[in-house]
DNA sequence: GTGAAAGCGCTAACAC
DNA sequence: GTGTTAGCGCTTTCAC
């Protein structure tokens, strides 16, 4: 055993200020008026005594947990992450505390154990990550004690959530690539959400309006080394000359593949990703991509939270997100136009 | 209020079951028998009354939470997010929950703040991240009722740790590049801990065992943009044909800033990073790096925790992880060598 | 302002 | 095997 002294209690607080253990916890509190003299006092014990309320108590004791539960099927990747460091931002500005539950996949057994996870913290509200089908699956079969958000970029129904508005985004991002001349674009897929991600459709909603032809879509997974193997594979095809991807991995992964397989970017073929990865604007050559802000999401999925414990807020919210198409080195007009 | 039903207790259960709330205890924590007719009815109680029990009850009664907390600086970038990816892993196959709690930087309120965060949830195991000033200024005030493991590159005191050994492997990377012929190797550096990180005190030992010139190190901070605009810096010093950064996305910023600056890797320069991130080696050229497995520092940190919260481990533990160099397209012999 | 008493949802100790 | 009784460390009435 690596421990030492023990955990002091409030009683012990109590005790060694000379007061009642309420009025410890009136202090703590501080919402119900202390005398200076005993304030002082009560401030003082803690302070020698080291004492940290024990927050399974408060929890216990005041049915308030001052926790939020993410449910999310991946913490490390960059949107993930990035959307993790967001939430916890806020939540601890707001002087809550954030669990995190992970979701592996869509299996029933394994949504079930990450939701019961979840909710065994008592959190005050639930917080998905539906950017992928187990954050997908998870939404669906969430109890409703409690109050839920879903963070993601396609829409959901029934349930508030904080969308990143990709389809707008992906939209622009292609007629902007036909317009310079491209007669189509292909498109690189991450692994799905239950439907179709918003990138996509609004890939096929540009490539549509403007009557091009909506080639087949190509499925990458989320390791950048399937966007190598996917630009290894399109290199050869000389029908290729632009190509919009999933994210920026996948887009920094296809760049490799495209040089390894003698294409030049942008000259013989543009690329474009999604999402503004920190290395997607020191790539040579940078990377045409989405600026989607995940902190903010991340944000506002707190936001929403907490002011639907207080007001009564309609089922079903929405907020929207805007990205922002960033035009950089990777994409260009094709040779001869 | 999006929310409807109540949670339902283990008296609903008990009730429901026809049984004494102790039965439905045992039947949750499958210790002691329970008789299989009632077995089977707390079951279907379980079931249809969707129960979940309150971990802060259970943690209260039983004076174990299964919570492991993890106080870290940062929770997004990539070390540190495949660090945190480990743990829970590693966590939640031995059924504990994980706990994040940031510190944003080494100031003594802060660290105050985010130990008093991490304790509060009664954790029966500490892991700190200490890869900065940050995580090394909290680890010197961490109170000891509880098992604590630091988690980090450079060797600490007192406290049991997993280590990645960098600096064998700096030592190693900066021997093999002499090696190539290099007069000496520059030194971008992130931000370091207290005293020295592991990389720095390798880099030095092997450039002084080589008798080679020590140059002075230059500092970067966490963002890779940093790193370009050093590369721009150093491109116009000849001499300077070898350099290694203190992590990949400082190094593949410094690839960019080369270029900008007109220089060519591997020919002119050569470069080496720290930490194999996923996109190391898909970058033109690919990049010379040192593999770190943090998600495995992860889980050892957490097998740590375990085994000490039942053994006798002896204070100031020591384990250490042996990353490997991986020679890729950025380092070459320098020209006319 | 302040203390006494009750109770949050569970587990532990003890009887049977 | 099973129920009864206490009690974990707090907050919440409710008197005073």
């Amino acid at each position: 055993m690596t421990t030492v002294k023990k955990q002091a209690t409030i009683s012990d607080v109590a005790e060694r200020a000379g007061v009642s253990v309420p009025t410890v916890s009136r202090v703590l509190n501080q919402v119900v008026p202390v005398s200076e003299k005993r304030r002082k006092r009560v401030l003082a014990a803690i302070e020698e005594l080291d004492y940290r309320p024990s927050a399974a108590a408060r929890t216990l004791a005041s049915r308030r947990s001052r926790m939020l539960s993410i449910v999310t099927s991946n913490t490390s990747r960059y949107g993930y992450a990035e959307t993790i460091r967001g939430i916890e931002l806020a939540a601890r500005a707001a002087d809550y505390t954030v669990t995190i539950s992970v979701v592996e996949n869509d299996d029933a057994a394994v949504v079930r154990r990450a939701v019961t996870a979840a909710f065994s913290q008592s959190p005050e509200g639930v917080i998905v990550l539906t950017f992928d089908p187990a954050g997908d699956a998870t939404l669906r079969s969430l109890p409703t004690t409690v109050p839920v958000v879903a963070l993601s970029g396609a829409r959901a129904e029934g349930v508030p959530q904080v969308l990143i508005d990709e389809a707008t985004a992906a939209e622009e991002l292609v007629r902007g690539l036909l317009e310079m001349g491209h007669r189509t674009v292909h498109h690189i897929t991450v692994p799905a959400v239950h439907g179709e991600d918003g990138r996509t459709t609004g890939w096929r909603n540009a490539l549509q309006a403007a009557g091009a032809p909506v080639p087949a879509i190509i499925e990458a997974t989320w390791d950048p080394q399937s966007g190598r193997a996917a630009g290894l594979a399109l290199a050869s095809d000389p029908g290729v000359t632009a190509v919009m991807c999933g994210n920026d991995e996948i887009a920094l992964g296809l760049l490799r593949g495209l040089a390894d397989g003698g294409r030049r970017v942008p000259q013989d073929v543009s690329v474009a990703g999604f999402d503004d990865h920190p290395l997607s604007s020191l790539w040579l050559p940078s990377l045409t991509t989405v600026r989607q802000d995940f902190s903010e999401l991340g944000a506002r999925g707190v936001a929403t939270l907490l002011s639907s414990m207080t007001d009564d807020t309609e089922d079903g919210a929405l907020q929207t997100l805007r990205p922002e198409v960033l035009w950089r080195e990777s994409t260009a007009p094709p040779l001869g136009s």
